[in-house]
RNA sequence: GCCCCCAUCGUCUAGGGGACUAGGACGUGGCCCUUUCAAGGCCAAAACCGGGGUUCGAAUCCCCGUGGGGGCACCA
């Protein structure tokens, strides 16, 4: 095993978590947990336009839901605290200026404004927009001066004017770049805040911070951040840039909605609501990316910290496949206890308003579990059993290839049969209905079409015999007794 | 426009110069099983972006195209 690693998770608090900054925090998790190092979560939330109250909350929600808990970070502390940026501007500051006072950083008091008429006229021009270096002639002693009285200014990176940086990640190996392509761009906002830039290197470097992962997004400033370290003297960490999540149809990076037709949930919390168990969202997350090798696919978290490697991280982007979500949902929900899997459908059954107790629903699970790819296929599947009373559709109370005459009489000779049960039992009542089929000259399908009908108002449900058994002799007769008055009389 | 990254079935991927007639999974189609629907089993169709090199030999290495993705903010 190799030496811990300490990693972190660095949302900003702008928004839900979604499954790509989860399948950040799972590989991230996975590499703490796997060496027995740390997983720290950061929140980066120096952004104050874009900060979304309660986003951090949500966060943790989601993270928890998946089965992942943090070492430090906002709410459980640790020894590299405050986790929050907000709580860290002096730090951020003080570093700033000491790029400053080492020549690696400016004091800039270019207005907004100026900027972008500068960027337009670049523009217009055809060239990249980059920062015209204005600032950066300007003698330090003229600097200071201007910002002892007060100007307001933002402090910018001297990025070199030659050479070349390379930069080398563990997944993509050296990238080099020429400085000249690079901008000076700005590390401490005119409001005192850092920005990414600088806050994430600092933080990553104070917080001992051993491997950096994240999206490709930050490959054109990885060089940036190469420098940056440079210029403090600092060790780098491991960089992993890995792919990026595009839409279902490959193109674009993922966006809130997709799917054909009907909308795909994004966020971790809402698959959740949509009745996906956190194994199967965890193992698809997974496979985004990463293979283990070329069979094994069915992983749970305890195997993923075994087997996760940052070498077998696919560089190139990866569509998201939702209907791979539901393969390995029903694959998860398969393999879940009875009992486990009982106590998950009780929150789906009362939030379809069916009041249910996981004693009433545990009887059941066995005829659903390897019939649902959601939880909430469940309810559909099996709500006729809590409900007072089924609504069959007559037309469906017809046997296949049958009339109504003869459908009628087929289910008031089964409710004089079941009439003739002291109770319900499975076996022995099959073997007499598979009797009475014969009887009737019937296939057994036609006669249990009509009962599956009659008992659950469905045409498609848990296998009829044990249904029938679990409801009772008074409830099918009930129901069979329904049946047949709307056969005779549809309305 | 400029810079960067990527490139195997529709999708996710295995593959690291000969083991490739290119493997697995999802999805799709068919068959079997079967009281419906599933699950399960079996089978099928389905890919190395193109062109040049290098090499005895290239899906694998190099170059050029092309395509896709990302980035070019006092956002992260």
């Amino acid at each position: 095993m190799n030496s811990p690693a300490r990693v972190r998770f660095a949302p900003s608090p702008t928004g839900r978590l979604h499954i790509g900054g989860a399948r950040t925090a799972l590989y991230d998790y996975l590499l703490a947990r796997q060496t027995e190092g740390a997983f720290v979560i950061r929140i980066e939330d120096t952004d104050r336009k874009r900060y979304v109250q309660g986003a951090e909350e949500e966060i943790y929600k989601a993270l928890s839901w998946l089965g992942m808990e943090w070492n430090e970070g906002p709410d459980v502390g640790g020894p590299f605290a405050p986790y929050r940026q907000s709580e860290r501007t002096d730090i951020y500051l003080e570093h700033a200026e000491q790029l400053v006072e080492s020549g690696h950083a400016y004091y800039c008091f270019c207005t907004t404004e100026r900027l972008a008429t500068v960027r337009k006229e670049q523009q217009a021009r055809k060239e990249a927009p980059r920062y015209d270096g204005l600032c950066r002639r300007l003698n330090s002693d003229e600097a200071h001066n201007r910002k002892h009285a007060g100007e307001a200014h933002v402090i910018r990176f001297k990025t070199p004017r030659q050479g070349k940086t390379t930069s080398v990640d563990e997944i993509r190996g050296e990238i080099t770049v020429e400085n000249a392509t690079l901008d000076d761009y700005i590390l401490l906002k005119s409001d005192g805040l850092p920005v990414y830039h600088l806050a994430a290197m600092v933080d990553d470097h104070l917080m001992e911070i051993t491997h950096v992962l994240r999206t490709s997004e930050w490959l054109p400033t990885f060089p940036l951040h190469v420098l940056i370290y440079k210029a403090f003297g600092w060790e780098q960490p491991a960089w992993v840039h890995m792919s990026v999540l595009l839409n279902p149809s490959g193109k674009g990076k993922l966006s809130k909605r997709h799917g054909s037709g009907g909308a795909h949930a994004v966020y971790p919390l809402e698959l959740k609501e949509s009745g996906y168990v956190p194994e199967a969202v965890v193992n698809w997350l997974s496979l985004m990316g990463w293979s283990y090798d070329d069979r094994t696919e069915f992983f749970i978290m305890p195997d993923l910290i075994g087997k996760f490697s940052l070498a077998k991280l696919n560089p190139s982007p990866a569509a998201v496949n939702f209907s791979k979500l539901d393969h390995f949902n029903g694959l998860h929900i398969r393999s879940l206890k009875q009992e486990d899997l009982a106590s998950r459908l009780v929150p789906r059954f009362r939030a379809a308003d069916l009041e249910v107790t996981e004693d009433e629903l545990r009887p059941i699970t066995p005829l659903i579990q390897e019939r649902i790819r959601t939880l909430d296929e469940a309810v559909e599947m099996s709500g006729f059993f809590f409900r007072n009373t089924v609504q069959p559709d007559p037309q469906q109370l017809i046997g296949k290839n049958m009339s109504p005459v003869e459908s009628a009489a087929a289910l008031s000779r089964s409710i004089d049969l079941i009439q003739g049960f002291e109770r319900l039992a499975a076996e022995s009542l099959e073997l007499a209905l598979r009797g009475l089929a014969d009887d009737l000259d019937l296939k057994v399908g036609q006669l249990f079409g009509i009962l599956r009908v009659a008992v659950t108002g469905q045409r498609v449900s848990p296998p009829l015999i044990e249904t029938m058994e679990i409801l009772g002799k008074e409830l099918i007769l009930q129901r069979l007794n329904r049946a047949a008055e709307l056969l005779e009389s549809p309305e």
